[in-house]
DNA sequence: TTATATATGTTCGATTCCGTACAGTATTGC
DNA sequence: GCAATACTGTACGGAATCGAACATATATAA
């Protein structure tokens, strides 16, 4: 493979390893439709239910995908950071998504429009295949999640969400409140309140209105499920598979 | 396309639909490697973490994946049938599957071992397509099912997975014991034994000794929550998306 | 038939979580 | 500054589910 394109155009570095694995051919190709965009906390890219209208590849920050129910209760199913892609069903030749996609944590990224996208992919053969792949590793990522929400109680389920998106953002605090980690978590927010009133007072995380810290990222991982680890090796043992 | 198989050489009726929709030269590709196999109740053709050592596609009958924790404890995340393919992982270049797979009615499809498939894809880009669009559907599927085994309650995640199951096996009686349903909805035996009776009072179903039979599936449908009709509607709307 | 294994009904207290409400505190907008 | 908004702490009764145990009934095998 070709060595991989280390800034765009303008000079920008690229993170995202979805684009740093492409020959440069197919970078040349796809370049011109790329847009370098800042995406806002809780920006919602795409709407349950909705028409797709442009992917992204992420460069930095963090995005979520959600199940929501005719209630408007919901539950993450799936993380996606700069390992990634936001957009899979386009790939798959589906127009529309049943999840929402909303974004974490400020970040910025690639935008590309979905016909821009859908006429790239047959000149790009290495980018499809990373795409399908990714595609199934996030697919079994919800599967551990779906099991994780169903037999697993409140604290354990915020420890391994928290260092879940600690992982994937880098840098010690994160903007949450808890109603929004209880849109994650599949509970309500007073919930969230005393299991995270919990952690704090175990010394593992510090809060203030919106900010959570992490302080003490090994005892949280003793107080997560072992999904935090099997999720983590999921992904490890998954690329090694495929080279 | 070409007008599909309707049977192999050994004058077998084909129902797989995934089987039934590629052309006419794939099929005589794929023909030789297909190998005609009873699958018998609770079998388990793919072991969580193990490597995957031959695919399937279902005639009749149906299949269970499962995600299965450290403790045992399992949910499931997936339901495949003749409409399928049972061996996702392999489409994509990886080796083993995180996700067990159960037969949950005896049932009768075409193995096929794992190096031939391989091989056979790149000459048959209409079945991968096909497969591939299937992983996402199944995919979709399981996000549902995630939301719903987090949010509703055993009462009508039981009515909702007998209906689904009942769709898809056609035929009222299915052989079930409360431990196996105990499995698939991530709770204990005695949780679906006061659901089951529940429904039976209400006249909904009724069992006896691992079996469970269907009587009046209109009011079935309405203890069931929304999850039952949203996966309807998902596969149906999925699948004209991308005619 | 008898013995054994399997499947189901039911109970117990304990625990978690629910829906909801209200009070207190911090931030934002004017 | 003040008012309005957003975020958090906490409480309440009730519901659902848990883990475990025991009794009973049905099927299977010796």
């Amino acid at each position: 493979m070709s060595p991989p394109p280390r800034s765009d155009g303008d000079g920008k570095q690229i993170s995202n390893l979805l684009l740093l694995a492409i020959p440069r051919q197919e970078w040349e190709q796809l370049h011109p439709s790329l847009e370098l965009v800042r995406l806002k906390l809780h920006q919602v890219l795409h709407e349950a239910g909705e028409a797709i209208k442009s992917v992204y590849f992420l460069n930095d920050g963090l995005g979520s995908v959600l199940t929501v129910l005719p209630d408007g209760k919901s539950v993450e199913v799936g993380l996606i950071g700069k390992e990634g892609f936001i957009g899979l069903p386009v790939v798959f030749g589906f127009k529309t998504s049943p999840l929402r996609l909303v974004i974490q944590s400020d970040a910025t990224g690639y935008r590309m429009d979905v016909h821009s996208l859908q006429k790239m992919l047959a000149d790009c053969p290495v980018l499809e295949k990373r795409l399908q792949q990714f595609a199934m590793t996030l697919g079994m990522q919800s599967t551990q999640l779906a099991a994780c929400n169903r037999l697993h109680d409140v604290e354990e389920r915020l420890a391994r969400w928290l260092l879940m998106s600690h992982d994937r953002i880098g840098g010690d605090t994160m903007p949450l409140t808890q109603e929004f980690l209880g849109q994650m978590l599949g509970t309500r927010r007073s919930s969230v309140s005393m299991a995270a009133n919990i952690l704090q007072k175990a010394g593992m995380i510090t809060y203030t209105r919106g900010n959570v810290t992490i302080v003490d990222k090994r005892k949280l991982t003793d107080a997560a499920c072992d999904c935090y680890s099997i999720i983590q090796n999921l992904q490890s043992n998954w690329q090694a598979e495929t080279k």
